[in-house]
DNA sequence: ACAAAACTTGACACCGTGTAAAGTTGACAC
DNA sequence: GTGTCAACTTTACACGGTGTCAAGTTTTGT
């Protein structure tokens, strides 16, 4: 029965996810986990050596669970530019929330470990990606400004999307999801898209 | 002499600062500042009892050193709202790497301190009325877009003048000093002020 | 020369991570 | 049913960093 049972594995994983959910941040110690896991806190280490491999893995099990992927692909579904751009603010937008109390987790620990690091870093690379294609398409389109090389716009879209102002739009501003979605939509396509088009 | 000898106290905080300037983050230890300072381990706790206590005063010595009210203050003078706008954004940006590395210490603790979140919040709180400052002066010229309420409009502003949106672009994306504030101040026109004017 | 303040020295409690080793439990093998 | 193997438990401890404590030493003001 494929070793180190996966049932237990699962259960240290949701355990974790539902913990890091109610209480963002990094007040959740490996012994809450073992606790909300119901098994010793020495069985959590038998599953995943350190706290970062145990953050790293909840965030992939995320990640599988919804189906990201599946969701980012999508919005490459869309045939120009402005919708693409649109459809991506929109999925990737409405992930963060989801994964959001892990992603802080993760953040936190990113300069303390290195594989930490190195886990957020390829997520960070892999939505970098997401905006390079909508940038890529808008360009295709003739709708990119010419005030930013497509690099530059890349980064820009990036940095509108990071985690940390969704943080600081929906945690100290009080803004809604919809408004976060609407307005980061609306600001994207002005500071992006060339003026008269 | 002045109780617990002012010089010393001093030291401690241009250590302080000193080392969290070359490796900013989390690794600077109470002991490493000690020793930076020429003084025992103990003697810190004298000046502050707790390392949070130490990270705020040297962001408010920072502050003294480097005259940011000054600076802030300043672009106020500015007529037009427009003017205004990027002078703030100048005196803001360009403030942001001469503080970076205790900011990003205090940021760090913020979560886990009461004490360092409430100073971090309240350095915030301060830029943000820098930001609705410059929001309320291109509304007095008519030039804030009708796109946003005020309130949203200094979120939006606030958020884009944000250390990690600093970080992200000076650090992962490799952006130069003059490129962040340039493309800062060209993004926050786009996104702020009214079309057609 | 005395006293108080500033600083040093060394020890220790606390917390969370991570390691180590011996003991328990249950499933399956034959 | 006995043996075995993997998963899990229990207990104990090392380590690093913060913060506390108390006794001793140096510096400074008067």
């Amino acid at each position: 029965m494929s070793r180190k049972n996966i049932e237990t594995r699962n259960r240290i994983l949701e355990s974790t996810w539902r913990l890091l959910e109610t209480d963002p941040g990094n007040d959740v110690r490996m012994s809450d986990i073992a606790k909300e896991a119901g098994i010793s806190r020495q069985a959590v280490y038998l599953h995943f050596p350190k706290r970062a491999d145990l953050l790293v893995a909840t965030t992939r099990y995320l990640d599988e669970v919804r189906d990201i992927d599946a969701r980012l692909a999508a919005s490459r579904a869309a045939k120009t530019g402005l919708e693409r751009l649109d459809a991506f603010i929109e999925a990737w937008g409405n992930y963060i929330p989801e994964i959001y109390g892990v992603a802080k987790a993760l953040l936190a620990m990113k300069d303390q470990d290195e594989e930490a690091y190195n886990a957020w870093e390829g997520r960070m690379q892999a939505v970098r990606e997401g905006c390079e294609a909508a940038i890529n398409a808008l360009d295709r389109d003739g709708m990119l400004t010419n005030a930013l090389s497509k690099k530059e716009a890349t980064d820009l879209l990036w940095t509108m999307l990071s985690v940390r102002n969704w943080e600081q739009f929906r945690g100290e501003c009080n803004w809604t999801q919809n408004r976060y979605i609407d307005v980061t939509k609306a600001s994207a396509r002005k500071v992006l898209v060339a003026d008269g088009a």
